[in-house]
Formats: structure tokens, sequence, C-alpha cells
DNA sequence: ATAGCCATGTAACCAGTTACATGATTGA
DNA sequence: TCAATCATGTAACTGGTTACATGGCTAT
């Protein structure tokens, strides 16, 4: 299971709380591993009682104890054992292309409108990179050299978007104006 | 939830058996939506006893009874709504980018090595999407045009599996000899 | 006031995976 | 004789989502 490791990764760059982590799920790595609150929280008590991490707990006033978290040598061990180990591609379950195939049952307009709101979500996703990768790219060379790796997956993201754009575009096209395509797709 | 959408797409093509629908999904379907034969069955079951579909009982001399599955016109119903509906984009949780996010926990040889397996089945993925692509465009006219809409989900497997390939390059070169990227992701 | 952030969790449910079970037929 | 394909299923488990619960602080 990826979740704890991809947990046990954040805790090794700095430790945190449940909300520290979830904050963080919803930046970087959230490109590529999204997680809930609710599941951080239950996967940090399986974690703790696993041994992989640790935490101490810090009284606050008015609001429930802050637990801080941190990696333990055994998450660290367990981490780099899981690194080293071969990772299966995950399997694409995709509804939109299931509409796609079915196209012929469905309403014309509202599945070309339908592929349009895709379009522009992911137009907007790809906006949001661009920007992370302007920011990047302004940084000076020690901190630049220090976010390359986060960077590399930000450039995953980046082709991601621009793949679906170029062939939610096509696609549209051609099914908002009943054609067929008429060459393979270019290498 | 869209695996029972997916058999009754299928369903609403041609009727078949559990056995029949686990093969169809093993083709062309499985590009984006994987189904195992356990799952099927359940999800027949289910469909069945919510009158989506209805089944006819075969009996087989030395085999379990064959159970011909096909679309009630309430499965119909179901799915044209269902078609007309709008669909979230899927969620993406990648382990293959934890490590490269990561990949300064990793030993750089195995991470390395890790990438061209990976790059080697997106790239036996891509030539059996490009055989399949050249076979469609093999076919004379009438039946082509009925395939239009099957091409049109394979030309994004197509895309898909280009899009990892050119981004494992490169990504597995710069990991390999420990540079930096130095431009952006070109548009 | 009201929304949004801070901050923690539990519990029920749903979808998908893995393990187990059975047994005939066909081709190498 | 061994593996593959045909053909059907049940049951336990895992990972993830949704719903529910609590309550203070801060900015508009």
């Amino acid at each position: 299971m990826s979740l704890k490791h991809a947990i046990l990764v954040l805790l090794e760059r700095e430790p945190g709380s449940g909300y520290d982590l979830s904050q963080r799920f919803a930046k970087g790595i959230g490109n590529f591993w999204q997680a809930s609150h609710q599941q951080i929280y239950q996967q940090l008590k399986a974690l703790n009682s696993a041994g992989l991490v640790s935490h101490c707990t810090q009284e606050q006033a008015g609001k429930p104890d802050r637990k801080e978290y941190q990696i333990t040598a055994q998450g660290k061990a367990a981490l780099s054992q899981w690194m080293n180990q071969p990772e299966k591609s995950p399997v694409v379950r995709d509804g939109v292309l299931i509409k796609v195939f079915a196209a012929h049952l469905a309403d014309r307009e509202s599945l070309v409108s339908e592929l349009s709101r895709h379009l522009s979500a992911h137009r907007e996703k790809l906006a949001s990179h661009r920007q992370a990768e302007a920011a990047y790219f302004a940084l000076a060379n020690p901190r630049r050299a220090k976010l390359r790796l986060p960077y590399l997956t930000l450039r995953r993201g980046i082709r991601y978007e621009q793949d679906w754009i170029a062939w939610l575009e096509e696609t549209r096209d051609i099914i908002a104006n009943d054609r067929v395509p008429d060459a393979p797709v270019p290498e």
C-alpha cells in the first residue's frame, strides 16, 4: 500500500501532524497521490502501532492535542526497502472513456459539453502547473537543485494535462461534427 | 459506480455470459476499465436483482450452467441517464511518481532500472495499440465507420503510452546522469 | 452573523483484490 | 502429463469515500 509510504516520505522530509500532512498532500505530492484527512489519521495510527512512526503530544488551548509525528529508524528501513522494490503501473479506470466508447447512446449535445467541461478543467490544471514551473525556474541555484525531484514529478503532471487537452480537443471536434478520424495518431 | 455501467454498455452491444464479458473486458474496453471475473459475476448478480439485466440459463454438459445476460428496458433507461450525467475525472495515484519524488532515498541503480522496466512495458503496450490501429485503418469503410468510437478511445491509449514513454526517457536520463532539467516542458 | 480555516477523530459503506473452490476439454 | 482455456462462483480482506461529530479563532 503506497499511502503509507507516501506518508513516510513526507515525514522523512519533515515531521508533522496529521493536519500538516493533509496540507502537504493537497500541494505537490497531491498531483500524483491524494489522501483525505480521514485516511491520513487512520494510517498514522496504523503506522504508529507498527512502530514506523512515533509521536509526541503537544497540548493546545481550546483545541484537541496536536500530535507531531516523526519517522522512526524502523520506518526509514521500511521506506528504503519499499523504494528499491518494483512498483506496478496503476490501472486506468476512466468513466469519460466509457462514455466516448458508447457515445451513440448519449445525447450528442450533452456529451460534447461534457468533453468541454473536462477540457476546461484540464486547461486550468495545466495553467496552475505552468505557474508552479515558472516559480521553480525563477529560483536561484542552490534551492532549485534541491527541488529537482519534485519538479520532475511536476513535469509528469504538465505532460499529462497537455496530453488530455490534445485528445479532448480532437475528440470533441470529431464527435461534435460527426466526423471520422482520417489518420493514425502522429508519433 | 462505473463498472455497472461498463457492463450495461457491453450488454447493450450484445448479450453474453459472465465469461464472455470478462473476455471483452480483457480486450478493447480493458484499455480504460478493467474488471476481474469475480467482480463481473458479483455485479451481474447485483444488476440482476436491481432489474437492469435479465438472464436465461442454458444447461451445459459437464460445465456449470451458462447464464446469458441481456440488458432490460429498465437497464437501458438507467444507462442513458448515466450517459448524460457529468463524470468526475479519475484521481491519479501513482507509486512510481512517489519514488521519483523521493529518489534521494533510493539506490540510484535500482531506480533507473525500475524506470527502464516501466519504459519497456509502455513501449510494448504502445506497439500493441499501434497494431490495433493499423488493423482499424486496414478495414473497408462500412466496418470502419462502425468502429469509430472504440477507435477514439484507442487513440487516447496511444497518446497515453507515448506520453509516458517521453517522460520516462527524459526522467531516467536525468536521474541516471544526475542532471538538472534546464528548460520547461515544451508546449 | 457567517464563512473559512484550524484540528482532531469515528463509523459505515463501497469498490476492488486476493485467495479459495470445482471440474471438464483440448492441444503440446 | 502438463498447461491452457472454458466456466462458474464464494468469502475474506484492503484501500478509499462519505457521513457524522466537535469546537475554537479570525476576518469580512
